[in-house]
RNA sequence: GGGCCGUUAGCUCAGCUGGUAGAGCAGCUGACUCUUAAUCAGCGGGUCGCAGGUUCGAAUCCUGCACGGCUCACCA
């Protein structure tokens, strides 16, 4: 085997590794209770000067990863990153005696527990002074530069584990995503929602429009769709008698991948018996503005160039208004011929035998989404573009519907769910027709969720909340892969 | 899938119109018991993403491929 550079690194430490277990150390030993994470020593003793610390003589013991090291010979200072933070230790010979021999081993990467007291240096930097200390697990592959981190967008993708231990803001994008996700789930809570666990994997993938993954089960020998959505489980727990539910979890689509795109990501639907979409708007504003303020401190949140104002009320414009309002001629809304031929012109690409509707919808996201920036509900959506929406009682040819724009980006997605079997036949009809005609993303007509309905479902509404564009919004995250953990790669070549 | 861009040491990056690869950090050796990206002296480290081609000569030009980024398409 060829030695490569890298390889060369891993050696030296693998002998240091062989050393310290000549010397009876065990580099991978067990446990070690740290009195207090890093993050403590600071908030409980910040206050306490030079003196005062050297008066109460303060032992601590914290247990973490070395991420810098300065040695000089007969002392040595290194900072410890734990979970919290980090701290700066100090060893020294005349301490450590015996022990300090060890110290030449140690490598920044190494896990180490530390114990001694606590001292405020010359520069007044809080400081253990080490008594003792515990190789933890030896660390054989080096850490990127302390200074520029690690900067290779690919790496720090598949190799998050070291994204993490040296990008700091990276760790604190994650815990805001748990921390979005807990606002979330307590606010559904206090009113009164049951958190459920609907199937993943589906025998017909419905509930929204989209390809799904296909995968198979060999006992029952059947093929099976990852959920592209949870959405006509939800409905059939409210034909069963919960009244306000919700699910969080993956979804999974089978398309493109972009800054916007990942093929699972993470969604929250829930729904509410007799409620409509009208209540539900005030709903989401309250939800957000809750979410927004525990996570971020207030309701004015930077992203990228722009601020974002979650304190509600949120405009609400109908699709049709919001397209006057971008100046689209009268015309254009009478017939696809006209909003085609439009569109076109305007240089927006339409697909052929494009209905009104769907021309509409493509001319909207062109002109009129991208302008979306503050917070804005567009309500009144065309009934062709929402199979599973009740219709408007005034004007039938539209369901109540809003889906939520921030920044440009569709959050979320709601509607008065439709509650008439009848209706909900013929709708699911009209896609099995499209279906035929060669439309692999129209679903399947699903009958046992017609026999639900038709067993009865109470009037309800129901939202869908892409939980990863939404902690994109609260982190100043451009893109959905710095918000998913480890976001989908081919594998490395080779 | 299309377009554009990128891929050089473990990490971050230089490397001009082609002349045979450099820095900082990390590493190793030595000095140093209050440093803060410690400092000082010295040393090692590269199939320049992969494969072809052009050329006397390729990290550099051309073609193909791989992986990634942005973008378009796709995405109720």
């Amino acid at each position: 085997m060829q030695e490569t550079p890298l390889a060369e690194l891993i050696q030296q430490r693998l002998k240091k590794l062989e050393n310290l277990k000549n010397l009876g150390v065990d580099p991978y030993s067990g446990i070690f209770t740290p009195s207090l994470k890093t993050s403590d020593i600071f908030s409980q003793y910040a206050d306490l000067d030079k003196e005062a610390l050297e008066e109460k003589d303060i032992n601590a013991s914290v247990a973490g990863r070395i991420i810098l090291l300065r040695d000089f010979g007969k002392a040595a200072f290194a900072h410890l990153q734990d979970s919290k933070g980090k701290i700066q230790i100090y060893f020294r010979k005349d301490l450590l005696a015996d022990k300090f021999q060890l110290v030449k081993y140690i490598d920044i990467g190494d896990i180490i527990g530390v114990e001694g007291r606590l001292f405020r240096t010359k520069t007044n930097e809080l400081t253990i002074e080490v008594k003792d200390f515990t190789f933890l697990s030896k660390s054989l592959r080096p850490l990127p530069e302390k200074w520029h981190g690690l900067k290779d967008v690919e790496a720090r993708y598949r190799q998050r584990y070291v994204d993490l231990i040296v990008n700091p803001s990276v760790k604190e994008t994650f815990i805001k995503r748990q921390q979005i996700i807990k606002y979330l789930r307590e606010f559904l809570e206090n009113e009164g929602f049951l958190e459920v666990e609907t199937p993943m994997m589906h025998t017909i993938a419905g509930g929204a429009r989209a390809k799904p993954f296909k995968t198979y089960h060999e006992a029952l020998d059947m093929e099976l769709y990852l959920r592209i959505a949870p959405e006509l489980y939800l409905k059939r727990l409210l034909v069963g008698g919960f009244e306000r539910v919700f699910e969080i979890g993956k979804n999974f689509r089978n398309e493109g991948i972009s800054t916007k795109h990942n093929p699972e990501f993470t969604m929250i639907e829930f729904y509410v018996a007799y409620k409509d979409y009208l209540w539900l708007m005030e709903f989401t504003e309250k939800l957000l503005s809750y979410i927004v303020e525990k996570v971020c401190g207030n309701l004015r949140v930077k992203f990228g160039e722009y601020t974002i104002d979650f304190t509600p009320p949120y405009r609400r414009l109908t699709l049709y208004d919001a397209l006057r309002e971008k100046n689209v001629p009268a015309d254009v809304f009478g017939d696809a011929e006209a909003a085609t031929k439009w569109a076109l012109k305007k240089g927006i690409d339409i697909p052929k035998g494009a209905t009104l509707s769907k021309v509409l919808d493509e001319i909207f996201k062109e002109i009129v989404e991208p302008e979306l920036i503050q917070p804005t509900f567009i309500i009144d959506y065309p009934v062709e573009l929402s199979p599973l929406a009740k219709r408007k009682k005034e004007q039938p040819e539209l369901v109540e519907r809003f889906e939520l724009f921030i920044a440009g980006r569709e959050i979320a997605n709601a509607f008065s769910e439709l509650n008439d079997p009848i209706d909900q036949r013929d709708r699911f009809l009209k896609q099995v027709q499209e279906r035929l005609q060669g439309d692999e993303e129209a679903p399947e007509m699903d009958e046992d969720f017609i026999k639900a309905l038709e067993v009865g479902m109470p009037p309800a509404a129901g939202e869908g909340i892409g939980i990863d564009r939404l902690v994109m919004l609260l982190t100043d995250n451009q893109s959905i892969r710095d918000v998913i953990l480890f976001p989908l790669l081919r594998p490395e070549p080779k």
